[in-house]
DNA sequence: GTCACAAATTGATCTATATCAACTCAATTA
DNA sequence: TAATTGAGTTGATATAGATCAATTTGTGAC
């Protein structure tokens, strides 16, 4: 069964099954004792409920333990762009590292459960643990990485590739927490995924309903499955059809 | 006159014109011996010669000194995506650090002179001196930041709205320089500028033509000329016309 | 269960940008 | 100085995806 299903509500690091996948996978039992000791454990949110807004004070950083957020900023008055979707095990607030304010806002798209890391006490223990330091800068490292190919994607892609990259980044993040592969359960609508490719809801309606006649993947509602995942990737990188 | 055209050939860091801006502009007079110590200065490149290439071993980071470069990865044969172009006190290689080998290939746009930061010295000073970890994460975090801003910006933006943004951009970065704030020069050709911005360079060179014509720039070749700054600003948010 | 409202689908049309092609201009070499 | 070459510009046309509009389906409140 995959993890998020079966996690409980009040756990310590330890006992916590994200723990090989979450940030504390990186110390060693001592360590982790001191990094547990500054973590809030097990907070929670409805749907629709904030983690933080834009322009509120910065104190924290955020490791989802269940559930599934997505981060967006808002501008000239109510429009919404969609930043990041968050899933268990990520941790939210790389780029507000350098900031006195957020710069986004960051909702549940779900019921979620999340640990706060407040960031002075989180400094400290910085200094503190080398291998915390690596761990931290490595993990920066592949965000800019991805963020790279991101962009590189959002710039050259068609819509088709690009829909088809989102999907594929899901079911590799949701495998790693126990799901199968090709198996992937969207928490956001058409519209928020349109939103966060830069394309409309009709549009990725219409990629999702000819990826399902084309027999690329099936789907029900909120679920889709990838039947050819090796066509699947040609997709993403524009060779198919 | 601008700092990066009087740079010298030989100099280390305290001595540096760019010491108020690259990275040491953190660290205390005795923390820049130890860091002055692992850097080699003053290395140069001609137009069109490599600083590395996609898939060869990591070792250091680069910080450019005078001149320009271009990031970009090779696809599917010889199709190149630009993924970045750096200028006089940039730092170079913030997304591989967690990696064994290149994961793209940095190219010089002119003559360019840059130091290089040795990563297992790097890390090793890393350790000792926590304000060279503090600098580096918020160096990170601002990356990550602007990375969400671009990518935010190549979704959802038009053509003009993209290449203004990109200007403006270069526009600032060249002012922190101590360039006149309205004045660009471009290193790159339109066909670079077009494929960083997922355009072509057809579309890149009408919009020059028509914001001249519109009088919000002037051009000459490679120079570029900020007429209307505060229309100009518009454009990239979208509000104008 | 039914009513009301939001999300998703589907169709028809429009438009920004790509593509293809011809031409101009500037820089470089002979 | 003429010839060559590659970058840049300009024009005509094609097209992917947006927009507008009409249904259909799903969902939560009562």
């Amino acid at each position: 069964m995959p993890l998020l299903q079966i996690q409980m509500k009040e756990l310590s690091c330890t006992q916590c099954l994200l723990k090989k996948l979450c940030f504390p996978k990186h110390l060693k039992a001592s360590q982790i004792e001191a990094f547990e000791s500054i973590i809030k454990h097990s907070n929670s949110l409805n749907r629709g409920e904030h983690l933080h807004r834009q322009d509120e004070p910065i104190n924290s950083l955020f490791i989802i333990r269940s559930g599934s957020v997505k981060q967006y900023i808002s501008r000239h008055g109510n429009e919404e762009q969609i930043l990041d979707f968050f899933l268990p095990g990520e941790l939210i607030g790389l780029d507000s590292l350098n900031m006195q304010y957020y710069g986004n806002s960051v909702i549940a798209l779900e019921s979620t459960n999340y640990c706060t890391l407040p960031l002075t006490k989180f400094k400290t223990l910085y200094e503190k643990i080398p291998i915390l330091q690596e761990a931290m800068l490595n993990l920066m490292s592949n965000t800019i990485s991805l963020e790279k190919e991101m962009l590189l994607s959002a710039c050259n892609k068609t819509a088709d590739a690009r829909f088809a990259t989102f999907l594929l980044g899901l079911s590799k993040r949701y495998s790693t927490l126990g799901y199968p592969e090709n198996q992937i359960h969207l928490s956001m609508s058409r519209q928020e995924i349109g939103n966060y490719l830069g394309l409309t809801s009709e549009t990725v309606s219409r990629i999702i309903t000819r990826f399902h006649n084309d027999k690329l993947i099936s789907v029900n509602q909120k679920e889709i499955n990838i039947a050819d995942m090796t066509k699947f990737e040609n997709i993403c990188t524009g060779i198919y059809p």
